[in-house]
DNA sequence: ATTGACCTTACAGTTACTGGAATCATTAAC
DNA sequence: GTTAATGATTCCAGTAACTGTAAGGTCAAT
C-alpha cells in the first residue's frame, strides 16, 4: 500500500503518516521508485497510534504503548500506569477549563454587552485589587 | 523598575516580559545602560495580561483586550463578543476531554493492572473493529 | 579587585503537526 | 506520443507561547 492508502485506512493525514516516520514510529519499507511502502503490520500500528492520539496521549506516551502493545510479555500494569497518569493529567486539565469557564461566565453575565464601554470583564482584568479568582494555570 | 521587579509584582517570569516586549504588549523605555524601565502603566498592563492569560485568553485576544481596555470609547459589547466566543472554545475542549476521560476510565477499570498481558486498553486501541468511541478531537 | 545578583542579546528547543514549493512517478485521456 | 491529472518525494518554514542555555555587560557591596 502506498501512503494516500494507509492514510485513508487509518483517517490520518499523509502528511502527519511521513512525520511519523520521521520520529520513527512507523518504519515502512521503500520501493524502487522512492515511495513507501505500508505493510498490514504498519497500517495496524497507524491506527492504533490514532486512537491513542485520539485518546489524549502524547506521541511518548503512544511510542511506550506501542512498545507494550507489541512486547507480548508486557504486564498489564505498566499500561494501567501510563494510562492513569494520563488521567489525572485530563482531570487537571478539566478542573483548570472548569474554573476559567466559571469565571468569565461570571464575568460575562455581568457585562451589559451593548454600545456603553462600561465592562465588568475589562474592569476585573485590570483592577488594582487582586480578582475574585485569578488562574495560574492554563 | 527594572524587569526582575515587574516580574516579581506581576507574577509572570521576566522571560515572558521580554518576550511580551518581542510581540510589543508592552514597550518599556530603556535606560542608558540598555536596562529596561517598566512605568506603572507597563505594570499595570503586565498584571493585565497575566490575568487574561490565566483565564486562557490567547495572546491575540489579549492583544485585542488590551486594546479595549485602553479605548474608553470602547463598546462592552466587543468585549463580552471575544469572551463569548472564548467560552465556547473552552466548553468545546471540556467536552473533549470528558470524553477521553470516560473513554479512558472504562477502560482502565476493566484492566487488571497485574503482571500478566491481558489489557482491555492496547486491545482497545489494537482492535480490528471500530472501538466503542474514538476521538477525532484531542 | 572581586564576588554575586541582576541585566542584556541571540539562538535553539519544545509539541505535534501543517503549509508550501519544487520536483519526480504513474496513470488515463486524447 | 504527448499531455494532464493525480499522487508521490524532499526540504524548509511556520504555528503558540514560551523556556533553556550560553556568553557577556552592569551594579552594589566588600
Amino acid at each position: 500500500m502506498n501512503i494516500g492508502d494507509v492514510a485513508q485506512l487509518s483517517g490520518l493525514p499523509a502528511k502527519t503518516i511521513r512525520y511519523y516516520e520521521d520520529i520513527s514510529l512507523v518504519k515502512p519499507k521503500r520501493e524502487m521508485n522512492g515511495y513507501r511502502v505500508f505493510s498490514d503490520a504498519d497500517l495496524h500500528k497507524l491506527i492504533f497510534l490514532a486512537r491513542a492520539r485520539g485518546l489524549g496521549f502524547t506521541i511518548e506516551d503512544c511510542r511506550r504503548l506501542l512498545a507494550l502493545y507489541e512486547d507480548k510479555s508486557r504486564a498489564s500494569a505498566e499500561v494501567k500506569s501510563v494510562t492513569g497518569k494520563h488521567l489525572s493529567e485530563i482531570e487537571a486539565k478539566i478542573a483548570d477549563l472548569q474554573a476559567m469557564h466559571a469565571t468569565l461566565t461570571r464575568l460575562s453575565e455581568e457585562c451589559a454587552g451593548d454600545h456603553r464601554p462600561d465592562c465588568p470583564i475589562l474592569e476585573e482584568l485590570g483592577s488594582d485589587e487582586e480578582p475574585k479568582s485569578t488562574h495560574t494555570v492554563q
